[in-house]
Formats: structure tokens, C-alpha cells, sequence
RNA sequence: GGAGAGGUGCUCGAGUGGUUGAAGAGGCACGCCUGGAAAGCGUGUAUACGCCAAAAGUGUAUCGAGAGUUCGAAUCUCUUCCUCUCCGCCA
């Protein structure tokens, strides 16, 4: 959520900014700045009204106690008034401040000046490439047909016991997910992450304060009986860790990286684009979070480009950086660079991590902040990343290692899977 | 699921209607003391939203949340959320 400091300052700025997020703000913003004077306005009053009757009582405990009766319930009628006046102004208050704040949360994140102008994936831009592209011959597979010769994943059996997108690992496909996950969590840990395990399922609030609520509550599974969300990310429970929070500028940045399962519902999804792993309803992801300092937070996300792409470098696969134009942005973010590795046999670039800088959008609803010395708290940046997201990986390992005597395995994984080998 | 207890500031903990933003202790910060440290002494130590050009200052709100009683609520009533203990069930 933005700030009403800053719409208030920049006005200007801020509708520029968010048209190229492809976001129309002038009559939205013009609305905020008039509900702004509004409550500003109602406050004063409210407030001398309050003040008032603060002193009344005052005195009025002050001369039961001289024992002036008369005068106390002279004292005691006017407050009745007041105290009408009261309520309606707050109810006055209560609406202003509920409507700003409906509309404070349909406002997207103001995008960096970096991002490059555009709305369709054609405008993103192609920031770095690496990696050497596999040289398949004419019959490669796509990893779905691998999986089942291999039988190393099992999408049926998924959809007979839940449904299409929750397929079931076997054998080899189980211990290589493993694997990864162990490597991602290494990796972080030796990066100086600290490594925490959340919960699955979070509150409303939680998904709120990292935004999946209100803007995204469809793509969560929920659960009626308890009110409760399966996580769509770890991002969601680990920043939360956050919320409500006064952190020492010394703590900053705060880096945690956490393995969840994910759970998304990908309502409207369909056709190449969910083929076999390429968009599960429940997936495994190692993330990265940060807190940091405002003057810091740029800083924190280009180490966390690079620490990303030191994974993909170890994983051996062809991949390249992009910057997301403003339309293909997350709501909440204000700089995201995606990775992408090139699955060969689908000859797809497949998206396997996203890490933005969020700025304070997000700090604003969890209340993050920062104190350093007596000064004022200051609201955090926050930061993200997949390091990494696992079923595209695995699609592009089994797509681009096939060999005529099975699946290889990338040599930095072999000590954790054991294996050199799928057949 | 059944029964009970409880939610106060960074922490512990007092507070059953009237200068209580909240005693006391601890912690922390700064200062004094010291050759240095400890001890000791002193001072300070919430957040949000306003007012003010700004600082100084000042108003309002906040003792889990919401509503109510009252001139006045941390204190009384109701609702709700959460935590803990015991029993039951159970990885």
C-alpha cells in the first residue's frame, strides 16, 4: 500500500508512475488527496470536541470532590450534547478512514524507473543470458513423456487422488526433489540466509499484509472451516514473521530463506501452459526474503539476482534475466527480475524465480519498520526472491540432459541425490 | 471435543471507576563516578493520527479486538479473538 505521504507530496509523480504500470490513477488519486483533507479536517473537530469533553469530566470529578454539587451537574448537562456531537463525528471518521483505505488497497506499487515501458512479456527486457543451449536430437521428449518412461512423476495418479496438478513423485523424480530442495537450502545458508520452516496455512491478516488479500483472494485455496489460507508461497508466512515489527537499523538487512510446498489455485489457466510440470496447483520452492534499509534495498536486490543465478549456473541449464516491463509486473512490486531457463524439448523459456524489490508497498500494510537511534520509526523495504522454484527446473534438467542411456543428473547434485543416472 | 485460567509498555509485574501513558523491578541508552571494568548514582526509554511554516510545543487515540454503562473505564457489562492448563483424541 502507498503511502498517503507520499500521493500527498507527489502527486504527480505518483499518477505518472502508475501509468506505466498501466494503472489510470489521476481520478483515484484526486479522490484519495479529497478523503485525505476530509479526515484531516474531521479529526480537528473531532478532536477539540474530545478534548473538551475530557476537561468537563475533569472538572467535574475535581468539584464532587469540593463537594460543589450544583455546579458538577451544570457541568454533567453539557457533556450530553458533546457526547452526541461525538459520535456522529466519529462514524463521520470511521467511514473516511474504512473508504480510504478500500481505496489505498486497489492502488498498485509505483514501479522503479528502471522498468522499461510496456504491458505484453514481448516488452520485457533481456537484461543478461547465460548457460550453454543443449543440442537435442529431432525426437527429444518433453519432460511429461520422460517422466513416463522413466516413471518418475505420475500425473494420473495425482488427479485420481486429488486432481490435475498435484502429481505424484516416484522413485528417482521423489529423491531429485529432494535433492533440490537440499541444495537451495545449502546454498542460501552458505548465501548467509537464515533457514526457518513456516507454516502452510496462514490468517487473513498475514494475507493481507504481503497483499494476496484482498487483490488475489481467488488464486488461494481456503479453508472454510477455520478461515484459514493454504500459502501460495513461503513468501507470505516469512515476511509476516515481520509484521507488527520494530526492527534496529542494525538488524537490517534481515535475510531468511525457507522451503514450503505451494499451493495455488491457477483458476483460468490452460492448454501448453499447464502441460505436465510446467504449472502445478501444488509445488515446492525454496525462497528468499529480505528486510532491509531503504538506501540498502537495491543493493539487496542485485545480490539476490546474482545469488539466483549462481544456482542456475550450478543446475547447468541455458538462462537469462529479464526485467519485467511495468505491465507485466506484480501488483505489489516495484522492480522484479524474472529467470527463465530454456526447456529444449518444448523449445520454451520456462520462468523458474522472480525476485523484486517491494520497497515499503508491502512494509505499509505489515507495519515493518526500522528505528536507528530516537528517531522516528521509518517503514522497511521489503524483498523476494525464488531460489528456486522446483517443476520447471526439473522439466528443463529431464528435457536437456536426455541421453541415449537416461537422464543426467547435473554433477553438483549428485551428492544429494546419489545418483549419476535416471533409466 | 469437554472443563478451567488468563490476555497491561522491550520483559516481568502492580493496578476493581477520577491528573494512569499507566506504580515497581528488570532490560536498554546516555551521563557521572573509575587507571579500566564491575558496582553505585543520575537521566531517559511506546506507537499512530492531527494542529503548527518548522522546531519547541500541543490535541486525540491506544492496557487483545469490538460494542455498551458512566460526566469519567485498564478497572463494570456484553460480544468476539487469541493464549495457557487439565481431560479426551492423536503424529
Amino acid at each position: 500500500m502507498l503511502t498517503l505521504k507520499v500521493i500527498t507530496e507527489n502527486t504527480e509523480e505518483v499518477i505518472r508512475r502508475l501509468g506505466k504500470k498501466r494503472f489510470d490513477g489521476k481520478v483515484i488519486i484526486n479522490k484519495v488527496i479529497e478523503l485525505d483533507k476530509k479526515r484531516r479536517n474531521t479529526q480537528v473537530v473531532l478532536d477539540n470536541s474530545l478534548s473538551e469533553l475530557n476537561a468537563l469530566s475533569k472538572s467535574i470529578g475535581q468539584l464532587m470532590k469540593e463537594g460543589k454539587k450544583e455546579e458538577a451537574e451544570a457541568a454533567r448537562e453539557k457533556t450530553t450534547q458533546l457526547k452526541e456531537n461525538n459520535k456522529v463525528l466519529e462514524n463521520e471518521m470511521r467511514e473516511i478512514e474504512q473508504e480510504l483505505q478500500n481505496i489505498l488497497t486497489t492502488i498498485p506499487n509505483l514501479p522503479h524507473d528502471s522498468v522499461p515501458e510496456g504491458s505484453l512479456a514481448e516488452d520485457n527486457l533481456t537484461e543478461k543470458t547465460g548457460g550453454v543451449m543443449p543440442d537435442l536430437a529431432e525426437d527429444a521428449l518433453p519432460h511429461w513423456e520422460l517422466a513416463k518412461r522413466y516413471d518418475i512423476i505420475d500425473f494420473e495418479l495425482g488427479v485420481k487422488i486429488t486432481g490435475a496438478g498435484f502429481p505424484v513423485y516416484k522413485g528417482k523424480g521423489a529423491r531429485l526433489q529432494r535433492a533440490l530442495i537440499s541444495f537451495f537450502l545449502d546454498s542460501a545458508h552458505e548465501a548467509g540466509y537464515l533457514e526457518v520452516q513456516p507454516p502452510y496455512v496462514v490468517n487473513a491478516a498475514s494475507g493481507y499484509g504481503t497483499g494476496q488479500l484482498p487483490d488475489k483472494e481467488g488464486q488461494m485455496y481456503h479453508c472454510n472451516e477455520d478461515d484459514l489460507y493454504l500459502i501460495p508461497t513461503a513468501e507470505v508466512p516469512v515476511t509476516n514473521i515481520y509484521r507488527d515489527v520494530i526492527l534496529n537499523e542494525s538488524d537490517l538487512p534481515v535475510k531468511n530463506t525457507a522451503y514450503s510446498a505451494c499451493f495455488r489455485r491457477e483458476a483460468g489457466s490452460y492448454g501448453k501452459d499447464v502441460r505436465g510440470l510446467n504449472r502445478l496447483h501444488q509445488f515446492d520452492k525454496v525462497e528468499i526474503v529480505r528486510i532491509d534499509h531503504p538506501d540498502h534495498s537495491y543493493q539487496s536486490l542485485t545480490e539476490m539476482v546474482d545469488y539466483v543465478q549462481t544456482l542456475v549456473e550450478k543446475l547447468e541449464l541455458p538462462w537469462r534475466i529479464l526485467r519485467l516491463c511495468g505491465g507485466d509486473m506484480s501488483f505489489t512490486s516495484a522492480l522484479t527480475f524474472d529467470f527463465e531457463v530454456y526447456a529444449a524439448a518444448q523449445k520454451r523459456w520456462l520462468e523458474v524465480s522472480s525476485v523484486s524489490n517491494f520497497e515499503s508497498y508491502q512494509a505499509n500494510r505489515l507495519k515493518c519498520r526500522f528505528k536507528s537511534g530516537d528517531k522516528k520509526p521509518q517503514l522497511c523495504h521489503t524483498l523476494n526472491g525464488s531460489a528456486l522454484a522446483l517443476p520447471r527446473i526439473v522439466a528443463a534438467i529431464l528435457e536437456n540432459n536426455q541421453t541415449p542411456q537416461g537422464i543426467r543428473i547435473p554433477k553438483v547434485l549428485v551428492p544429494y541425490t546419489g545418483f549419476e543416472y535416471i533409466d
